[in-house]
DNA sequence: ACGACCTTAACGGTGCGTTAAAGTTT
DNA sequence: CAAACTTTAACGCACCGTTAAGGTCG
């Protein structure tokens, strides 16, 4: 009297829907016993619950199906053991990253609550990675804006203007130890161009950056500023390297390169 | 001079493929400022910029590209705020759990990893929803399992056959003052049955349970047993009610009903 | 004969990634 | 003129849920 369950009874005993087991059949990964040739009827065996629950056990661990059937593929095998362990330990630093970052908008989530709730209009804040390029520029302490205007505009007229790119603005560099300010507008390059002393030719280094947009005045800058700053502190991100200060058509986007803290 | 970006180049400022903006444009979500009817080049402004960006924020936060079209459909409103509020809360609480059942998964690899390691064959434990069914139950103190055997053929005489279902299994009830334990076996009904004073009427209450399956021998069902208390205590649950055993064909199912801790 | 079951097939949903084939800009 | 861009269209992914239109079991 061995028992065989169809599809149905067997579902509602493993606790999945009669669809997920014809899908699980069809993909191979986990078939019923026998097959009514006539009718197609699936049957089950008691003993495939078990089978059924190790693989909703590794499923429930966040292991997509093809991984699961890779490892049920050889089952038993030492190599499989291996597999398996090496596939835990990649879910492990998923889950781990997974619970830094939903922890991270948890608290940027709260923050944005309260400021909804004090009538404060958010400032949205961004995550974006850079590549690095190439870049021609030059830095100076500087007393006033104006001067980094000048530097700029003699830097614009060093370099020969079909290597200019698209993309203009200056880093800020603030030193700790002195406490001093430095800008350092930069060019990106399109093309090669020669080694002068007058302007330094370096990679703006690839980075993750936090962004904020703001317009052309300082207020408006100001509160970009801020916005970035909060979002860092309450996600839990440090900084790691100079501002970055980028120019658009009558606008201005903060960039805060980023390190995981 | 109003720069207008192409496609390709407002995708490399803003961060996101040029793929995501056509598909954007296309559900409806951001659109390009302008499009050329003649060859339906998109051509965005600078100031789009920071319109995506409030979009990419909720979506770094979680939210659907469809709940931001809703909320993004009626801005400025005071009913968008409250909107807003709530979709927030909702993400709140989504993220808390994950980072629960996240912190518990972690858990559970770290253990399994270890058993791995000493060579142990993890036993798989899987959490399943149950529904209330109502069943014909007989309660006692137990001294040995012989009992249990007898008590469940009297029940089982006493019951009209045509209501027994297939559902049949024993509850093991531990009083925590008393010590003692006491076993239920219990049936599930598929049809209404007389209350006579020698069974209990009553619903197998609905529950989320951790699972295991055993062999029909004491030794294989200790194994299960262990597993799931492990299980449990490494996830971090807590036992919520009689635990459960479940008679199938040669073998069993052990069920521990749960209650988040 | 009735209802509760089972079958296959096909489409839907999320958020795009990935070709492919053809036209456009610089 | 060639390289680098753009367009639409269509399929693919993961994991099934959800009809729909029929055969089958007790």
């Amino acid at each position: 009297m061995t028992t065989r369950y169809r599809i149905g009874e067997f579902a509602r005993l493993s606790g999945v829907t009669s669809k997920t087991l014809r899908f699980y059949d069809q993909i191979g990964i986990f078939r019923p016993s026998t097959v009514d040739p006539l009718t197609r009827y699936r049957y089950y065996l008691p003993q495939q619950l078990e089978e059924l629950a190790s693989i909703l056990a590794l499923k429930g661990l966040g292991v997509s199906l093809a991984a699961v059937q890779n490892l049920a593929a050889k089952r038993g095998s030492p190599e499989s053991k291996r597999k398996l362990v090496q596939e835990l330990q990649r879910l492990r630093q998923n889950l781990e990253e997974s619970i830094q970052t939903s922890a991270r908008s948890l608290n940027y989530i709260d923050a944005t609550l309260a400021d909804l709730d004090l009538g404060t209009r958010p400032i949205p804040v961004v995550l974006k990675r850079r590549p690095a390029i190439p870049i021609a520029s030059i830095r100076s302490k500087v007393r006033s804006y104006t001067e980094i205007d000048n530097l700029e505009w003699e830097l614009l007229n060093a370099l020969p203007s079909q290597s200019i790119g698209d993309l203009r603005g200056t880093l800020w560099h603030r030193c700790a130890d002195s406490g001093s300010l430095e800008g350092e507008p930069f060019v990106a390059l399109k093309q090669w161009v020669p080694a002068r002393g007058f302007y330094d030719l370096k990679q703006l280094s690839a980075a993750t950056l936090a962004c904020a947009y703001s317009g052309p005045d300082d207020d408006s800058a100001e509160q970009a500023y801020d916005a970035v700053k909060r979002w860092m502190a309450i996600a839990g991100y440090r900084l790691a390297g100079p501002k970055r200060e980028i120019y658009l058509e009558n606008m201005l986007e903060i960039q805060f390169p980023l390190q995981a803290a």
